[in-house]
DNA sequence: GACTTGAATTTTGCATTCATTATTCATTCT
DNA sequence: AGAATGAATAATGAATGCAAAATTCAAGTC
């Protein structure tokens, strides 16, 4: 009778899912690989049928693309899929700040208050990897605070999604500026409550971060054929 | 090299998938329903091998909850999560209303008069399937006009999670004449191009569903349990 | 030498089988 | 009688087996 079970057993399909999106979020798995199921099992050391619903559950992420018939490869993401992904995140972004500042408690904000300082601490130091630690940390942190699970964890799954352009997004020293006067907009908005104000800079905010990408794939060119 | 196979052949699970689904939002497995494995491999004739990796892709989309060794149920719909879902889609809605006006075409534009006049239509005479299914499609349309398929199969994705209240849904005569006048001002919007005012409506008509939802689930009151 | 043709191999899709876990139900004990 | 225990039954989770499809590769043709 028990809703949550004290002891959590998760199915082997289950744990693959997890590992699988691991590995092509951290780029073991790159966006075009072929992925080989027998390779696969061989590695895990499990059958084929548990790895087979772990397959399709990613496919339904969007995560691999899966051809019948003809097995399955790591997702590529077309630089349209981003083009139409980002005023997505945008408009999610823009109502978790809304939300955030409605249910913002003082605690709250001074643990944002204390993210964003360490932040522009790194930005100043020019600490690249812990400063898009942090970055990310705050952006989940104003979606905790919004109090709405589905709208973070459909965030998470759309964030999954550009996985690949993570490499491709180093900012330049303009839009890195642009970057933090952004979050300092931010967080005036969360300090005055204003939630239409943060709503409509985190739109900005993502915006730009889409500008970032954008140029960054316009150098890169058109990715190769797989 | 056909990126499009020109025979679409869809796997079992693939299919079982969409079958499913559609079983789940006609009703004929109702929320709460635990789902049976056996039983259903001997409705569609399948082994259990396709019929499992279709109820985890349906687990991912959050339309089957899956608990290990105790087989799968029907997703209930929390009222919580409706409570959750109903800013996401309105702020999907509203970036929606934003790019269909950016794109729209004049065709498209005497399209959606022709659906806004019919449906209008069927408003005057009480018709209310017939209503409830043009009003489905003029959103539909504006999704399309906006051509981000991405937001489309998300916003799709969404509907489908509230299958559940759609029987809830019968509005009462006061609330039906004002999702007409939300609708005859979106159409002024549109016809004005105004994306940032059609943004704004459409996050209203959305909010004005939700009380809609909301008055109706507070009248069932709480769901039996499973 | 490049292009086809077709057999050998590999991979995929699905069914079946086996082990493990949950559920049911009869029996025992208080 | 009602709760507790344990055997019988059914379900789930995962591995294996098998047929169909795709891929590979070598031989033959132009």
């Amino acid at each position: 009778m028990n809703e949550h079970p004290l002891i959590a057993r998760r199915s082997l399909a289950a744990e693959l899912v997890g590992r699988l999106r691991d590995m092509i979020i951290e780029g073991t798995l790159k966006a075009g690989d072929k992925i080989s199921e027998p390779d696969l099992c061989d590695l895990f050391g499990v059958s084929r049928t548990p790895l087979r619903e772990a397959l399709k559950v990613l496919a339904a992420e969007g995560l691999v693309d899966l051809t019948p018939n003809r097995g399955s490869r790591v997702a590529r993401i077309a630089p349209e899929a981003v083009e139409e992904l980002f005023p997505i995140m945008g408009m999610l972004e823009a109502l978790a700040g809304e939300l955030a500042c409605a249910r913002l408690t003082a605690i709250d904000l001074a643990r944002l208050e204390a993210m964003h300082a360490a932040m522009v601490g790194h930005w100043q130091r020019g600490e690249w990897v812990p400063y898009s630690a942090l970055n990310r940390r705050i952006h989940e942190e104003i979606f905790r605070i919004a109090g709405n699970a589905t709208l973070a964890s459909l965030y998470q799954n759309l964030m999954v999604r550009i996985h690949a352009v993570r490499f491709v997004a180093r900012k330049t020293p303009g839009r890195w500026a642009e970057a933090i006067e952004d979050h300092e907009r931010m967080m005036a908005a969360l300090r005055a409550r204003d939630g239409a104000a943060l709503s409509g800079l985190m739109r900005e905010h993502l915006r730009h971060k889409a500008d970032v990408v954008h140029e960054a794939l316009r150098q890169l060119g058109a990715p190769e054929q797989g």
